[in-house]
DNA sequence: ACTTGCGGCAAGTAATCACTTGCATTAACA
DNA sequence: TGTTAATGCAAGTGATTACTTGCCGCAAGT
């Protein structure tokens, strides 16, 4: 019962905060969405700070994130599921994202959060590379820099990011369909990391000759 | 005189409410910062809405982006140059970009004023691309459809506006240097639609061979 | 039956909000 | 020199803010 109350609230706090940002979501506001007293918040979690601070730690919480595999088997399919599930669920969360980034300025707590999914996702698709490498998916002595390599993962997670964020805002960006569009990202950032779209040749043990100390991706 | 004094207090506006948001940029601290009173202030602009209205029409009228020429003669290097006055420019306005969606989704107009330079942006580099493929820098017939070339452009602008907004606050996705970043962002680019690193000899006349109207960029 | 604790309700706190009014000052222009 | 328009200053408007206090009802545990 109790903790029923102080999750009922603690949506209210996410859906009041998502439109009217920290100072819009005033306790009035949450207390009348939570179908609550407003005095019980204050009982339940002390301030307006406190309850706040409690929704963002437990919105960034949430790893929805589908799971890259450990063994690529279809790099195209897989990055492509990958990254509509991102895709989706930063969408769900843009109004909430958006409000983050810009509480960020005055409060860096915020920014930490709305950094927290992100992160994790890059780290993901990070390591997903270095399998692409381990198993030979990706053409060695490229003219591709490893660094190059690290700006593919940033410009890929940053193409979906600013998508998910703005795609409702900017019609002019992005007229093409979502599916299309994603397809087309993925198939790009292979390229870009000089995967080809065919599955390439298995050669043995690939791995031998590419000892992963020479890839600059420790996580 | 007077307009000095208008011009003030639009800037002055502009600080606080990249820093504070709409909600935090009160009456009082605008007239504050502008060093004249608070009463000037409504007395000039009547009410606080007007105010915070026109200071983002005038901030989305600036468009400080560098021209991409009409005349492709050296791509790589033009794009990078391009895509980093871009980069710059928002990253100059990066509180307020944020705080503009945020705002977005309480006052549409703020959202407007948020896309309408990306969107401006958007459709020089679909110029420039367009120009590129009529100057034979790009291989045609390739397996590279005219949609992924559209969405190639969302890719490279949404990259540089998630990499202007968030470089700042996600320390773990963007730890190569800026330069390195962008102009690995620019070569992917390029690669993802099919121009080649080396310029492509100059087939004479390969614009009559592929008509304009083929191509489904119409600005 | 009695305690304990949680929640609703009504009321009130000082601070801040956007905005207004009246009056004195100032500087330009006639 | 007189007029006019813009500004500063002091004060005050009602609304809203976060937050508190005191009292009462209710349901569960002992």
């Amino acid at each position: 019962m109790v903790d029923d109350h102080r999750q009922r609230i603690l949506l209210a706090a996410a859906r009041v905060y998502a439109v009217q940002g920290w100072r819009g979501a005033t306790t009035r506001r949450i207390a009348e969405e939570a179908g609550v007293n407003e005095v019980t918040l204050f009982r339940q979690f002390g301030s307006k700070e406190a309850l706040l601070d409690l929704m963002m730690h437990e919105c960034s919480r949430i790893d929805e994130a589908a799971i890259l595999p450990r063994e690529p088997s279809e790099p195209g399919a897989e990055l492509l599921h990958w990254v509509s599930a991102h895709h989706a669920g930063l969408s769900g969360r843009r109004a909430m994202v958006r409000q983050m980034m810009s509480d960020a300025e005055e409060r860096p707590d915020a920014g930490h959060c709305a950094a927290h999914n992100a992160s994790t996702a890059a780290a993901h698709l990070r390591e997903y590379v270095v399998q692409l490498r381990r198993h030979g998916w990706v053409l060695a002595g490229d003219e591709i820099t490893p660094t190059e390599v690290r700006a593919a993962v940033t410009l890929l997670m940053g193409a979906v990011f600013a998508d998910a964020m703005n795609r409702d805002i900017m019609p002019m960006l992005y007229t093409e369909p979502l599916d299309d569009t994603l397809r087309a990202y993925v198939r790009i950032f292979l390229r870009g990391i000089g995967a080809p779209k065919e599955p390439v040749a298995l050669r043995e043990r690939t791995v031998d000759r590419l000892p992963s100390s020479t890839f600059p991706f420790s996580v």
